[in-house]
DNA sequence: TAGATTGTTAATCGATTAACAATC
DNA sequence: TAGATTGTTAATCGATTAACAATC
């Protein structure tokens, strides 16, 4: 190993110091979600071939993945389900609540609003905003519905860390650009719409119609290929080489 | 190029033929979007630079990315902005539309049925499904709620491509094992459950809840580091060696 | 022809995975 | 001690990107 600077040397063993990379970052919550899942099942001790087979990864990817948080696991025996739980919540930062802002209260904003496994794990709706509140309901799963308009001083009310935006796609830039104007560094983006934000702000996107045309290519190509199965078989007396 | 086999030979320039990797066809949807709105713009030609520009990706990856589908671009020129979006409506199998089912009319499922991004580009929500369609409306967007149980009849009056999981995550696998069952071979799950299906059935998965654990994780990650920066200062005086 | 931009090559980077030494 | 399973190494694979020859 080289030679650390200050700022790694003071991160130690608690959370801040290694660098996890994207793909593992993204794996996290699955293997939390399968583990809760075991202990819900009294199961307390899992081997990584276990975990592995129960979020359908390899167990050496797991492994592997689970090595960037530290050494949690027992040689021969495996990984206590708790601790281990435990120790990835904390790395994912879900031994805090995050409270989330919810911009837009159309259709999806109120499944949002309403989704209980919201709650479940690490975060609250904090916030329901919308440009305009009154054409909504008054509160949508008991939280009142505020005007977009009033975001600093509903911001200056509630903290928000996270704000979600369930708004038509024109809107989505200019929601953003005054969330991030707020303080707000982490948005989550239900509008198909690829937003600029300054570097510094995390950004994730849900995008319903990406996920179907991707389905869609498969599903054409699937069809394609029966298609020319036959084709191949009628061709193959006329064609000889290869 | 090594010697094609009859099936690739048959391939030809239509659909169906080269291997295009994973990681670009998740980008044609966002490379379609982008040129649709171009073309709403009246802008007729554009290099790979600006479309690049325009998804926010290098466009070293755009123009191989392109290249997979075939060559559609003028060197010294650019894209025809109205040719380009054919070929890859093409690739992707946007020239037909792709008859959708919903299943689980809860709040998400009832936002998913009146999403009008859904109608816009090759994909018609086609019918709804609930395990108990008398606790639901009669009709959303629509279109009638039908019972879970009736699948087979269902899908024997209107052909469906695409199978939308919006249930609760209990009932997920058990609805994916009947959709598969009834020959469906796409299915998006919203459930937060990681289903287990068959080889040559696709699946993508939209966890709302495993977006926001990776946001927290990086906004946890940023305060931590801001908090390090006022112990490394501190640190430095005491810490001489590297 | 001179300028512009594609399509492709080759270098680089990051992610996956098999294999195994360390160790319970 | 013998068996099991982790944590890590090193090989492999796929994706990204800079650079440039081809060519409009």
């Amino acid at each position: 190993m080289t030679a650390r600077k200050p700022a790694d040397a003071a991160a130690g063993t608690q959370s801040g110091g290694r660098e996890i990379p994207e793909a593992t970052v993204a794996r996290l919550p699955e293997y939390l979600r399968a583990l809760t899942s075991l202990a819900e099942q009294g199961i307390s001790v899992c081997s990584s071939e276990e975990l592995a087979g129960a979020v359908n990864v390899n167990s050496a990817k797991l492994r592997k993945d689970l090595s960037y948080l530290g050494s949690y696991g027992t040689r021969g025996v495996g990984y206590d389900v708790d601790y281990l739980r435990y120790q990835i919540a904390r790395e994912i930062g879900l031994t805090q609540d995050w409270p989330v802002a919810i911009v837009g209260i159309g259709n999806l904003g109120h499944a949002l609003a309403n989704y209980s496994g919201f709650g479940t794990r690490g975060f609250r709706v904090a916030a329901l905003l919308d440009a305009a509140p009154e054409r909504c309901e008054e509160s949508v799963a008991g939280i009142p519905v505020r005007s977009f308009d009033d975001l600093d001083a509903v911001l200056a009310e509630t903290p928000v860390a996270i704000g979600v935006i369930a708004t038509p796609a024109e809107a989505a830039q200019g929601v953003a650009d005054r969330l991030v104007a707020a303080g707000i560094t982490s948005i989550l983006n239900f509008a198909p719409t690829n937003l600029a934000v300054p570097a510094g702000v995390s950004v994730r996107k849900v995008d319903l119609s990406v996920e179907l045309q991707i389905l869609a290519y498969h599903e054409q190509r699937r069809a394609g290929a029966e298609e020319l199965r036959g084709t191949a078989i009628a061709a193959a007396g006329e064609e000889q080489s290869a």
